[in-house]
DNA sequence: ATTTTTTTTTAGACAAGACTAAACTATATT
DNA sequence: AATATAGTTTAGTCTTGTCTAAAAAAAAAT
């Protein structure tokens, strides 16, 4: 059994490894976690004694089998509990995240597995990003980031990556919400900066926006 | 901002003292949170520099009006969950009270105000509990332990104690549910068991069970 | 009115998870 | 190849919440 500091180190390395197929680094996940280089040490010694990551000193840590598995219902917990949040409790997608933080801690499968009945098998969460199965399953879809793609692209907005609150209200405000219609008009070389018409309304975003946006592709 | 260990402390000191009525010692909330003496005096001069309640060395703790409403925010948050398991997710009212125990910790008030909208602003428990509202007012029911009632006396169930879940299904087994009337028969003076009788059905029941048993009067 | 027993508190220790400061590796630079 | 720098680990400390053992206070018994 993890403890809570344990699952949301787990997770956050997950994430960093891009669903465990690269190596993290030690500072890396200090970053991400908003702690020390020596606090994260300690953690991953932890986890790697319970065979969840694999560890090399200096080098940095993979996610095992195991590790993945845990990640993914973490994960699936969070996007289950942010579907219950938005179409039940009427909260918007962009209060959600900070609470579905908390409630993926809930121990109990059985109560995961009556909120997926409950909201009749979502296989995506309200900011569009797939929810894994009772087994680890992910329905993947072909996306990229919006600053990876060429000008003249359309596209459909297939999910916003997990952020602040703040930049997904400002998301909102230009139209930027899963399932619309996006074109990529131009792009400034310098700055990476991207103009978008969104329905026909076109605002210039900054690279760290842009990378923010899937789109189907 | 009370911790988890802060808040599982007061809410146990809280029903101790019932409701906030009378002081409670050292030793008695040892026994309820499964803890030693020692770890009881650390936790009580915690509580106690936070103003939640009044210690006083060798004599026992009170309740302040801040600790009363704290635990009354717990308490609503508990019994809007269980609510929320048995009527949305079909869970039985046996099996809520440990998913319970996690879910009334989580921090967020706008969440437990859409709970209770979503519920349609529940007055009770699947136990029959009374739920606090928002400003930590309770309907109080004029209600009795079973063990405290003369035989012959007839009434409707209102509640359960919050107790394990072996109990809570031994009480559904022999229909002792609240909402049902029943009938008490006879009582026993040696070990204050007493005979009951529901829907025409007699049963025997010991002491320990019929105080768990509250009867509207 | 002592003495014994029970209850409570204090003192000291430990594990988890964080930190700072110092030491060590690996990589880059000259 | 020697040295500077960036990244990582180790060592030692702190806080929270727990524990055991011993001391102190209150209650009960003689």
């Amino acid at each position: 059994m993890l403890s809570l500091a344990e699952e949301n180190y787990l997770k956050a390395i997950y994430h960093l490894s891009e669903g465990g197929s690269k190596a993290v680094l030690t500072n890396e996940i200090a970053e991400a976690m908003k702690t020390k280089a020596a606090s994260v040490t300690d953690m991953i010694k932890k986890l790697s004694s319970k065979r969840f990551i694999l560890y090399e000193k200096y080098y940095g840590v993979k996610v095992t089998k195991q590790g993945k598995s845990e990640a993914l219902m973490l994960i699936r917990k969070h996007r289950l509990w942010e579907t219950f949040l938005v179409q039940k409790l009427g909260f918007s997608w962009d209060e959600v995240h900070e609470i579905a933080e908390q409630l993926e801690h809930i121990q109990s499968p059985l109560l995961i597995q009556r909120l997926d009945e409950f909201l009749e098998f979502p296989l995506a969460d309200p900011h569009g990003e797939p929810i894994p199965d009772k087994d680890g399953k992910v329905i993947v879809r072909s996306q990229r980031s919006l600053n990876e793609l060429t000008p003249g692209f359309t596209g459909i907005i297939v999910a916003v990556k997990d952020a602040d609150s703040g930049l997904l209200k400002y998301l909102e405000k230009i139209g930027a919400i899963p399932g619309k219609k996006i074109r990529l008009v131009s792009k400034e070389t310098y700055d990476e900066s991207v103009e978008i018409e969104i329905e026909g309304k076109r605002t210039s975003i900054s690279r760290v926006v842009s990378e923010n946006i899937l789109v189907g592709v």
